[in-house]
DNA sequence: GTGTGAACAG
DNA sequence: CTGTTCACAC
């Protein structure tokens, strides 16, 4: 049967539950992955999100940062939450569906400074990237079996992922210290990026447009900042793959937009 | 011809436009009086205000706290904006209309504490009844004619201006040096006050319900902090007085209501 | 409870 | 620019 996992920096799932609404309505999604819910767990919106169909939930938020959810049509069980330093904040929440483990998260921004010296956010991500690493090293043999890996993980890792590689080489997400390291996490598992397994270079992919531009549609200064990887082991069950851009136009939009996969499970 | 003011302290004119909007299309309203626009000059929401009939308009305003302004449909004259010390922020603004000079004012609030020599707020607004006083004194010669005085004056002055007398007697708004300096002002020029010339004691007037009840129609402990006076001279003048009470039940109300009055001219 | 600004983060 | 918290005012 086929299933529908979608990804979406929310930022802030409280405010967003009208878009949130509006995407159910246009989509058929099966399992939607949320980051920045920036909502305590207590405060989370779960009657709300059960009332649009997401039964299912699996959180991991605190007060007004960070947070991602994991909402569910169909039954879906707790896997965890990771924290790979004590000050990560809530960044990370598993939940195993249909005999696949779904891993989400929010990888730190790293602030503006793209020096480890200089700046801690930084440093912060370059070590949570590591720390992910880590994880998923097979000869650690922490993690393994038929795994979907999604979320903002804030970097894009290729040319064809921002609007200008030349402009942003020394810009937070696109440096190469961050690029080398996203390739090095994706390489444990050889884990298959959906996105360019659809969409391959040098096809332009952005998810992620800045609420500072004048006319983000016309300046098109996106990145791909979000993301969906799968085991080896799912390639073969890979249907489709989808970047909702229009949804950055919408009323009172999230500055990221909702990718989406489908499955054959 | 008839004329219709009203004063309306609206706690943010850029939040509350479509609630002006609404008042505008049910009442036929000429001269709107606001206090609390809380926003600078700049700032002022003069088009969409204009787009609305108001197109005459006369502000004294600043960045977040206090404001005030005379919004038109029929011409006006700015005829200033006075500071009785140089603390006070813009509190006052007055505009000639057809040979009358109406007096805009927001009377500080006065804190918590009714004590003078701990709050420095409380002081604040005694000292600024004051200078009012000061000013319309007869002996002063400074302001005369015709004149309509309206405002959020902060003060409830009659016993029947409270939902209960002996529970607010030592709360700010209602203690009897605030009725006295409020008295002693009305006293200078013999004011009419026009909600009290159509509605005597002891009927229970109110213009102001806290934000902070759990349901303020059914507690009703209201105050009655909005006032309409006019010089004797314009006695004759006067055609009707109406509380729009039920403005305090709309979609995101101010905690304060429009009061209205008519004038035959 | 409902506004405001300011500092912070993205 | 669009969110968050926080302190403050009413």
């Amino acid at each position: 049967m086929p299933l529908t996992l979608a990804t979406w920096n929310i930022n802030s799932v409280r405010l967003r539950l009208p878009q949130i609404a509006r995407l159910l309505q246009e989509r058929p999604i099966d399992v939607l992955c949320l980051q920045e819910t920036k909502v305590s767990d207590e405060k989370f919106p779960r009657a709300e999100l059960a009332a649009l169909g997401l039964r299912h939930q699996v959180i991991h938020g605190a007060k007004g940062h960070h947070g991602v959810a994991i909402c569910s049509r169909i039954p879906l069980e707790d896997a965890g939450r990771r924290l790979f330093h004590d000050h990560d904040g809530p960044r990370h929440v598993a939940a195993r569906i249909d005999g696949i483990t779904l891993h989400n998260y929010y990888v730190p921004a790293g602030g503006d400074v793209p020096d480890p010296a200089v700046n801690d956010k930084f440093a912060h991500k370059l070590g949570y990237l590591d720390g992910m690493t880590g994880w998923y090293d097979p000869a650690s043999g922490e993690a393994h079996g038929d795994m979907i890996l999604v979320g903002d993980l804030n970097v894009a890792p290729g040319e064809h992922d921002v609007w200008s590689h030349k402009a942003l080489l020394d810009v937070v997400s696109h440096t190469p210290v961050e690029t080398g390291k996203l390739e090095t996490l994706r390489t444990t598992l050889d884990w298959i990026d959906v996105a360019r397994h659809y969409r391959p270079d040098p096809e332009k992919l952005y998810t992620w447009w800045s609420y500072r531009a004048r006319d983000w549609a016309e300046s098109d200064r996106g990145r791909r900042l979000d993301h969906i990887w799968t085991t080896q082991s799912l390639g073969p069950a890979l249907r489709g793959f989808e970047i909702l851009r229009q949804v950055r136009g919408w009323e009172r939009p999230s500055d990221h937009v909702p990718v989406l996969t489908t499955l054959s499970l």
